[in-house]
DNA sequence: CGTAGGCATGGAG
DNA sequence: ACTCCATGCCTAC
């Protein structure tokens, strides 16, 4: 079981809990409900939070709601949340666990849902149960929005809200395998490339360790390994370099459960030398020891600067740890970063490279911050700075990128439109369930994601339904009733046989698609109109956004050069316009600050656009300032910052959502935006980099003197705080454009232009 | 003064 | 509230 689970249960189990996204629900008599999903669609859970620290009265209601539902557990969450998930988790019955009564007091209660079609490696524990799938549908008085990563983030009231526990397999990471037996192959007669997470294999307290040191060896790899090695190789676990591991004192930090688990114990602080091979047999000697900490201890290989820089590793690059099987012979291994850029697991925080050129969103190579005894240019570029400035900027460089990581896999979808992409089967009713005036949907059959369409009407009044070919971008008229898988292409137009392939031209003309479009927007808006309850009166930076560009000029220029399209990014689907598609062919990596092209001429003036009336509004609130600087100051360049990022957003937006007719900057119209469930953590450096303009040079060229709220050494790390806006604001979210807006602008900026960027503050 | 060793600190989970 | 751990920092050499 314990490999069985690992790769769903256990993930659940561990502390796993915090990369497990949420979603918060304020109900009526439920006070907050939390959906989980552990990352794999192994495992979900909703959660409810008793926020009266002396009042339990959430659980006996918990309690008959998975009665009432089936839900197979019922539980407590303590404060950490781990101790609770485990112990429910474990349970295997239908019961409450544990001193409930006692033990929810000041804390929570869960309960977790189990699904007919059993999750990955969860047979044993799912099937017996035999529980229908349980599917939520709260009213609209209960959701408000927090986004959940994900899942469809973000929630907008208003609207039904389904959860459906399978769902998460179609847009989530393969559930890692459960096969720790090394040399396994997968399928027959090739081993997987396939760079999974692994269950840790057999240690003391193996169940304690963070997934994030899990070895994520492929079978290839294990496979050429142990035939390097001629022997059976175990993968115990892998650390990511920090910059100190990989620095020149050459002592490398073990996550104190790996070396509780797979190393020799040892009692005295000084503790042992201990012998690993590196993978060419080669054997090191390193002083395996551990500092009192905390009532704890901190374990550490010490003199491992001759193995490391033997391995050429630096900081980000993953060591990894195994074991010669039969026997006790560790194996140290390595992983670099530039190895493993597709695969890296969201929740490993790798190390900033500003300087990288970027083919990965989370780190290239890591040239710059190194071990060598050189100055890093993270530490050149602090030198000047106090120490406690340092380390603010440091562990804020650190947080981005962990941020970067784990968004990489973000939805920003918001829950009213989840909604409209939820197909369960037309001939399938749901059971309705009243559990304590609470309405809950129930479907036998996992739903499924559909694409997103528009509905609109012809002139002869007959209702018809848009979709736009995920492979051509040709819209297509399709009849209402249709539903279409999240993937459709025109050859799958089966409704229409004279237009089932993507060489046959688009029967819409702009002007319908615009209307269309536009209806769809101001449905949007009217409802959001209706559900948002304005903050402070004031235009955020995004709507300060949407609107000049709605003032501003129009976009066809770009439009134009968005002709011809290529698809030479290999992350983007054929027909992307994204600004890194449509790069001339010679135009890979950078255009100079002059550069005349349409695309760098777009970008130039729309940041133009958007700075002067950024100005403008800074002399309205003028008098604010005096009032309340410092506030002020925080929102304008958090506002700056969405200026910027939306200005480079723009330009990432497919050539559908450019009509002439539609604001391509308007976020509100979700109607038009093709949901992409693909992930693009990488695209943010490309974008800015495919335009060869940092925010910086933007600001330059724009000439516009920064102003006072114009502080880009300070641009706002707080990416969660934009997206939660992105996604509660404008009530839509973009899963690329989420990222683009994740303060990548700074990073980028510190990067190409790191000075110019110090010198707008 | 430079460096290494060892512990302390504080952010993050 | 608690642990973990990256790294700061003090002290001895």
């Amino acid at each position: 079981m314990d490999s069985g689970g690992i790769g769903c249960i256990n993930c659940v189990k561990s502390s796993e809990i915090h990369s497990m996204r949420s979603m918060q629900i304020h109900g009526d008599d439920i006070p907050n409900a939390t959906f989980m999903t552990n990352g794999t669609g192994a495992a979900q859970l909703m959660v409810v939070e008793n926020r009266k620290d002396d009042d339990n009265y959430g659980f006996e209601r918990l309690l008959h709601l998975a009665r009432t539902t089936g839900a197979s557990k019922i539980g407590q969450l303590s404060h950490s949340h781990q101790d609770g998930l485990n112990a429910a988790l474990s349970a295997t019955d239908n019961t409450c666990f544990g001193n409930l009564s006692q033990k929810l007091t000041g804390s929570s209660a869960f309960m977790r849902t189990d699904y007919r079609r059993p999750m990955h490696g969860a047979k044993e524990l799912y099937e017996p149960l035999n529980q229908p799938s349980l599917n939520f549908s709260l009213r609209p008085s209960l959701v408000t929005s927090k986004p959940m990563p994900h899942f469809p983030s973000g929630i907008v009231e208003g609207s039904q809200l389904n959860i459906r526990g399978p769902r998460a397999r179609d847009i989530l990471p393969k559930p890692p395998k459960p096969s720790p037996v090394l040399g396994t192959e997968t399928k027959k007669g090739t081993a997987s490339q396939t760079r999974v997470a692994r269950p840790p294999a057999e240690g003391r307290g193996r169940n304690q360790l963070l997934p994030r040191y899990w070895p994520k060896i492929t079978d290839q790899e294990l496979k050429q390994l142990s035939g390097d090695l001629k022997s059976t190789i175990v993968p115990l676990f892998e650390k990511v370099l920090s910059a100190s591991d990989a620095g020149r004192i050459g002592r490398l930090v073990l996550p104190k459960a790996c070396a509780e688990a797979y190393f020799p114990h040892i009692n005295q602080s000084e503790g042992i030398p201990i012998r690993i091979q590196d993978i060419k047999g080669k054997e090191w000697t390193f002083q395996f020891r551990f500092w009192p900490n905390n009532n704890s201890r901190m374990y550490v290989l010490e003199g491992v600067t001759p193995c490391i820089q033997n391995m050429q590793v630096q900081a980000g690059d993953t060591v990894t740890f195994s074991r010669i099987d039969p026997g006790d012979q560790l194996v140290i291994g390595c992983r670099k970063v530039t190895d493993n850029v597709d695969t890296q697991d969201p929740q490993t925080p790798a190390l900033p490279n500003d300087d990288s050129p970027g083919e990965s969103s989370f780190s290239g190579p890591t040239d710059n911050l190194l071990s060598n005894g050189a100055k890093t240019s993270d530490e050149s570029m602090q030198q000047n700075k106090p120490a406690s400035e340092k380390k603010k900027t440091r562990n804020m460089k650190n947080k981005r990128l962990l941020m970067h990581n784990e968004d990489a896999m973000e939805l920003r979808i918001t829950w009213e439109e989840a909604q409209d992409l939820l197909r369960p089967s037309p001939t399938v009713q749901p059971t309705i369930v009243m559990i304590e005036d609470h309405a809950f949907e129930e479907y036998d059959e996992p739903p499924v994601f559909g694409k997103r369409t528009i509905f609109t009407s012809q002139h002869s009044g007959e209702q018809e339904q848009l979709a736009q070919c995920d492979s051509c971008s040709k819209w297509r008229r399709l009849p209402v009733h249709v539903l279409l898988p999240a993937k459709w292409t025109c050859s799958e137009n089966i409704w229409d046989s004279n237009r089932s392939s993507c060489s046959v031209p688009e029967d819409i003309n702009s002007s319908d698609l615009s209307a269309a479009f536009r209806v769809c927007k101001e449905s949007k808006r009217r409802r959001g109109a209706d559900n948002k309850t304005s903050k402070d009166g004031e235009p955020s930076g995004l709507d300060a956004l949407a609107t000049a560009a709605v003032l501003g000029d129009n976009m066809d220029d770009l439009a134009e050069s968005l002709v011809g399209a290529t698809t030479k990014h290999p992350r983007h689907r054929p027909g992307c316009t994204c600004i890194v598609c449509i790069q001339p062919p010679s135009g890979k990596g950078k255009h100079e600050p002059t550069c005349e092209c349409n695309v760098c001429l777009t970008v130039k003036r729309r940041f133009k656009t958007l700075m002067l009336r950024k100005k403008q509004r800074q002399s309205e609130l003028a008098a604010e300032l005096v009032l309340g600087k410092d506030e002020t100051q925080v929102d304008l360049k958090s506002e700056d910052d969405d200026i910027a990022g939306r200005a480079l957003l723009q330009m990432n937006l497919p050539e559908s959502e450019k009509g002439k007719d539609t604001n391509p900057m308007d976020l509100d119209d979700g109607s038009k935006e093709q949901l992409d469930l693909n992930c693009h953590p990488d695209r943010e450096n490309e974008l800015v980099e495919a335009a060869g303009m940092s925010l910086a040079t933007l600001i330059k060229n724009a000439d516009i003197p920064s102003g006072a709220g114009l502080q880009k050494k300070e641009l706002p790390s707080s990416e969660p705080d934009l997206l939660s806006r992105t996604a509660s604001e404008s009530g839509e979210c973009i899963v690329d454009e989420g990222n683009i807006l994740s303060g990548d602008v700074e990073q980028k900026n510190k990067g190409e232009d790191g000075e110019s960027g110090t010198d707008l503050n």
